[in-house]
DNA sequence: ACCTGAACACCGTTCAAGT
DNA sequence: ACCTGAACACCGTTCAAGT
């Protein structure tokens, strides 16, 4: 709808990845937009309003991305790479991280709006995973097939965690791959 | 030494554990303690000198307990279940985290004396893990068992990570039971 | 050696005022 | 409908001043 409200969206989103929803400074945000901090409470009307909008958005595109992952390819083992590649891209893209997963560790912080949100992203993450398990040899029983699909989607935030405490992004590789070799994900 | 140095580190730890380095408050912690916001700053500079004080502390502190563990067990597999336990008593205690894993959230945010110390804290902990695995049957290989330690730490964190998102302890025990049936971590 | 009050530039938020 | 300046109570930090 408003220009001005998908722009303060847009730049906003890789500042949180980076910086954290504490980090995240509406001044800063303003003056990158070309606007004063007093206009964004126009859109937003607080910082949660804006986390919650993010953390929605967020959400429903990484949806729409792994939906059409599966869609075309139908590739179960292929997905469950290019799943991890997602996460990966975070990182490549100067150290940044999950936007749930930041505010996932401010959890204590942000307001309920943002935890829901930031919830409804690991259940859509989590079923998209399940669906994929259950697709492949071994896994059909349904009951360790969410659990499984819960394990990877926790390993694979904590690998990201890791790897960008560090500031290298070769451990992340090898985290996953030692996930792979423990066949904590099927490959 | 210092009383109230002693003082302010106690105090600090846990908040950060809840808040995050962010959403620690001078103010709020000099309140605490009863005295005034200035005079953190004669024991500890800047927030940063405070940080990175906190992260070595807790490193000392994490050396000592899992050192004491493996010292008096030599029972790796009963080791790694404390291990997991220490993890699971930071969400018990308030939906807690450790305070290197919020620290490694904050990434872009502490200063590098810090970063340095959350670094070291991982090491640490890779290093006893590896110890426990290469004295457990089928880890002789010293190269795969490194990968495997580091592996197992940062899914632990992130199961960690998980759980506090949804504020639900069961969930935490949940992933940490399905890397155990997955064979990432051995039982 | 240790603490403090006051000031500084920041922060999110509010609101009356502008167009 | 959309933006702004000014004010508010916060923040970490500095520093001269106290004991």
């Amino acid at each position: 709808m408003s220009e001005t409200r998908e722009m303060i969206m847009a730049i906003a989103r890789p500042m949180v990845q980076a910086r954290g929803y504490n980090g995240l400074s509406f001044r800063e945000l303003a003056k990158r937009i070309g606007i004063k901090n007093a206009s964004i409470h126009y859109h937003f009307p607080t910082k949660g309003d804006l986390g919650a909008a993010l953390a929605r958005r967020y959400r429903e595109d990484a949806e729409a991305i792994l939906e059409g992952l599966w869609r075309e390819s139908q590739d179960p083992a292929m997905c469950l790479r290019k799943y991890a590649d997602g996460f990966r891209l975070a990182l490549e893209n100067e150290n940044r991280m999950c936007l749930c997963g930041v505010m996932a560790a401010e959890y204590h912080d942000v307001p309920d709006a943002v935890k829901t949100e930031v919830q409804a992203f690991a259940d859509s993450n989590i079923s998209w995973l399940a669906k994929l398990l259950s697709a492949m040899d071994g896994f059909g029983d349904s009951a360790a097939t969410k659990e499984r699909a819960l394990a990877i989607y926790a390993a694979i935030g904590g690998a990201q965690l890791a790897a960008r405490s560090r500031a290298d992004i070769s451990v992340f590789d090898r985290i996953v791959e030692s996930y792979r070799r423990a066949g904590l994900i099927p490959s």
